[in-house]
RNA sequence: GCGAAAGUGGCGGAACUGGCAGACGCGCUGGACUUAGGAUCCAGUCCCGCGAGGGGUGAGGGUUCAAAUCCCUCCUUUCGCACCA
């Protein structure tokens, strides 16, 4: 028996407090964790989405996300990676900065109080963090290079200053970009989003659109993921076609999936924002048009994109020539029409549009009809829109052609006129990264009155945040930077005049975008990263988070790589080249949360079950990608698990040491069962942790201990085939309890870190039994199990079972009428 | 509204390309060891039936020798999108 012995041990299981305590001692003590760099003959790159400290701790389902993912990692150790395992902090951004404010201190004490504590929670998962390469956004050492970055966007006119529609937050006080804005409320504390127009810095990541796509392609990420990523991009292929003012002559582009529907435009209708508006109201019209503008930007998010809202606009009393043929019609405004999408406007057909033709019909413009059904079935306009696609009629000379070819013919025609054109759109808008908020990277930039936007030199960066005493958000649109003078005011790098400093801060997700290049040398001083080291080690060889990231850092980071990737500072454009999300873990049916009150600390799982329990039980609960309703009631199972496998690798630890190590080889009097057992538990786990199916190798692991269990009961152990399968099992076991495994290694006589052991390989000749059962059906109803010698054929085992009562009085009698026999399955005898 | 995924014992969940439904665990029942046990070990545990046997994977239909698995309709849940022209 071991010599350690805890009165503090949960009865049933193992003495977790000292092993857990003593082997993360050693790992560290060891440098066991810190990955060689300069060796990448065999790198493999495991990354983990790091965590944003805010007030509120780790809790269960930040554990569901890392110890498993450890599991994997540990694993391919073992298969001989060199694994890198990073782990650090996205400290900047709302979440810290809305504890700080509440708590009122301020955020770079908050926020190093709580990395300082989250990092001791991590350290208990147990998992192969390198801790020398250890970082946090919000350290001027890091942002410095956010900044940088920046400066490189800004360079390649990538980083633009625009005034444009965005989204408010009322309560975070500050801007968002669309991907933050959720069903019209804010991603953080789902408040409504109302708009302003304010001039904010973007990133231009409509450039990269067709990129973006493209890469998707070559991923290996799971098709939810890459299905939201291309509906976000949302690529639409159709037609730019200019209508033209009828006075003005003002040239009124719009943008249509359906230029075979040109024909069937009666109206006109421009987004309520529209620049032109304004120009061609018609007096009579101004003041109606004017309260309805008025109308709509008090209207909230939500209530205007209500779907089921009814359509509602305004005439501007102005009529626009269709430039197919010339034809006068009403230019509408109506909130239906985005602004931010196309051109702002569109062309109505509300005979093959259903929004037109509510709109038509609640306005009584005209419905008409230029498209019918390919297959000549009626269809009754009065009743709704006919959207599909059919054969042209009433359009000229275009009559009588395919939609899709006529959509094509009618383009070519106004392009030939310089009335239009093919054009792709895109629902994915530029990247707003302004925030008007204290707790981020400052943005590099200052403005000058006489030089305009000067970007701050690379020799002045990091440019820092200035220790201000009121923090808080201002709420007019301005950044708290703006109230400290010491901050704002400079010289102009440039004219060497007075200038004011930029006072936003960027968005977090722009930290987060680059964090997996910076983790490989966090110290690094000459540049954003190492390039040799960044040559050995990217792409990510394994991205493991969760799904919420699909459309926000996971396309932003995609987007960063490209960018570096065009302008020569990385190898690669694509950084995530395997991505897998765990399962969201909830709490009373709801996700966790401080204000829900439902959150689930891992400590007192940890002080009464042990960290490789409690990891393992999260492993055990059920799928990892699909997550679950947390409920602690089965944990007692993988508490007794351990247990057992302590007690029964300890009551022969003695034995095994004196053959140690054991090998395959080695073995005497094979016992076939147990043998197939062994090998097909090594099989199954192997294969169920590298598909991150955690739960069915534990159940593997427990079904060989199950085993063993009786030939330790029965006392037939006397070869050393019973010892090899319990030095396999340590091994087995050994990614999913790290701790328990190091201690049961160096027990049965192993020195060093299990962890340097080569992963067991199953035996395939072992997997082949010679002996196998069969069932025979008889009209497809299980009638009885036969063991038989492998191979067998058709007319041996029907000899053998049609001479078996069980089945020959099902049989006896009645006309076989057919036989289906599936070799090494089934038989299935089909009377009548 | 549109799209995707899922629905299996009292519970969490297994079941490879259609081939023994319910692995593994929780819980429960009984037993052993015990002064005691919320420890440990053993046995049992989908439903009906004494039994032979029959029924059973959200509901209904279909394909097949054979369906949890494939197809159709419907219901429920979760997730994503939501006037994107």
């Amino acid at each position: 028996m071991s010599d350690i012995k805890s009165k503090e041990v949960s009865a049933g299981s193992h003495p977790f407090k000292e092993i857990e305590a003593k082997w993360r001692k050693f790992w560290e003590d060891n440098g066991h964790h810190t990955a060689d760099l300069n060796d990448s003959a065999k790198k493999l790159y495991s990354l983990v989405m790091f965590s944003y400290p805010s007030g509120e701790k780790l809790h269960i389902g930040h554990w569901y996300n890392y110890g498993p993912a450890d599991t994997w990692s540990r694993k391919k150790k073992m298969e001989g990676f060199n694994v890198f395992e990073p782990m650090g902090y996205d400290s900047f951004g709302l979440p810290a900065e809305n504890f700080a404010l509440k708590s009122g201190v301020h955020p770079a004490i908050s926020t190093a109080a709580n990395v300082d504590y989250i990092r001791e929670q991590l350290k208990q998962i147990g998992a192969m963090y390198d801790w020398s390469k250890e970082l946090a956004t919000s350290d001027p050492q890091y942002y410095r290079w956010t900044q940088w970055l920046f400066l490189k966007f800004y360079e390649h006119s990538m980083a633009v200053r625009k005034e444009a529609p965005v989204n408010w937050c009322p309560s975070c006080k500050t801007v968002l970009a669309n991907e933050q804005v959720i069903n019209g409320r804010c991603e953080r504390c789902e408040t409504e989003i109302t708009h302003k127009n304010l001039k904010q810095w973007f990133l231009r990541i409509t450039r990269y659109a067709d990129r973006l796509l493209a890469g998707l392609d070559r991923l290996d990420w799971p098709a939810k993921t890459i299905a939201m990523q291309r509906n976000w991009i949302g690529r639409s292929e159709g037609s730019e076609i200019f209508f033209t003012g009828e006075k003005s002559g003002e040239r009124i582009p719009v943008f249509t999936t359906r230029a075979d529907t040109l024909f069937g435009v009666t109206y006109i209708v421009l987004a309520p924002e529209h620049p032109l508006v304004e120009k061609i109201t018609v007096p009579e019209c101004r003041q109606a048009v004017i309260e309805y503008v008025e109308r709509s930007r008090r209207l909230s998010e939500i209530e205007r994109l209500s779907t089921v809202k009814e359509k509602t606009g305004a005439f501007t009393g102005s009529f626009a020539l269709n430039p197919i043929n010339g034809e006068r019609i009403q230019i509408w405004i109506a909130d239906y029409v985005l602004y931010s999408y196309g051109t702002g406007a569109v062309m109505a057909v509300p005979g093959h549009d259903q929004r037109d033709w509510e709109f038509a019909t609640k306005f009584n413009l005209e419905i008409r009809q230029v498209i019918e059904p390919s297959d000549d079935s009626s269809f009754d306009l009065a009743r709704g829109a006919f959207e599909d696609y059919g054969r042209m009629v009433n359009s000229r000379e275009f009559t009588g052609l395919d939609s899709r070819i006529g959509m094509n013919k009618v383009t070519e025609k106004l392009k030939s006129q310089g009335q239009g054109d093919f054009r792709v759109n895109y629902k994915l808008r530029d990247w707003l990264i302004s925030r008007q908020r204290y707790w981020g990277a400052p943005i590099p930039i200052i403005r000058c009155e006489k030089c305009g936007d000067v970007p701050v030199s690379e020799s002045e960066l990091p440019v820092l945040l200035p220790n201000i005493r009121n923090f808080h958000p201002t709420g007019e649109g301005e950044s708290p930077l703006a109230t400290s003078p010491e901050f704002v005011n400079v010289r102009c790098p440039r004219c060497g005049g007075g200038a004011r400093r930029e006072t936003e801060t960027m968005d977090t997700f722009v930290d987060s975008s680059w964090y997996f290049l910076r983790f490989l040398d966090p110290a690094y001083e000459k540049g954003p990263w190492d390039h040799d080291l960044v040559r050995k080690w990217l792409p990510i060889d394994m991205y493991i988070g969760g799904a919420e990231h699909a459309v926000m850092h996971l396309m932003y980071a995609r987007f960063f790589c490209m960018f570096l990737f065009d302008i020569g500072l990385v190898h690669f454009d694509e950084p995530f080249l395997k991505l897998r999300h765990q399962g969201s873990i909830t709490s009373k049916g709801s996700k966790m949360s401080k204000s829900r009150g439902n959150v689930i600390n891992p400590e007192h799982f940890l002080e009464r079950y042990g960290s490789d329990t409690l990891r393992m039980y999260l492993m055990f609960m059920g799928s990892y990608s699909l997550g679950g309703d947390w409920d602690d009631s089965g944990i007692n199972g993988i508490s007794r698990f351990l247990g057992r496998v302590y007690r029964l690798v300890s009551k022969y630890a003695s034995e095994i040491k004196t053959r140690f190590p054991l090998a395959y080889s080695a073995i005497d009097q094979m016992d076939a069962g147990l043998n197939h057992r062994l090998n097909l538990t090594i099989k199954h786990v192997s294969g169920d942790i590298e598909t991150l199916e955690f739960n069915t190798a534990i159940a593997a692991c427990m079904e060989l201990v199950n085993d063993l269990q009786k030939v330790s009961e029965s006392q037939r152990l006397n070869n050393n085939q019973f010892y090899y399968s319990l030095q396999t099992l340590v091994l087995l076991m050994a990614p999913m309890a790290p701790h328990l495994a190091e201690e049961l290694w160096s027990m049965i006589g192993g020195s060093g870190t299990i962890f340097s052991q080569a992963w067991p390989q199953a035996d395939p000749q072992a997997l082949a039994l010679n002996t196998i059962t069969m069932v025979v059906q008889v009209n497809g109803r299980l009638r009885g199990n036969f063991d038989v010698p492998a191979g067998i054929d058709e007319d041996a085992f029907f000899k053998i079972v049609s001479q078996d009562e069980r089945v020959g009085k099902f049989i006896e009698g009645r006309q076989i009428v057919k036989k289906v026999f599936v070799p090494g399955k089934l038989l299935n005898i089909v009377i009548r």
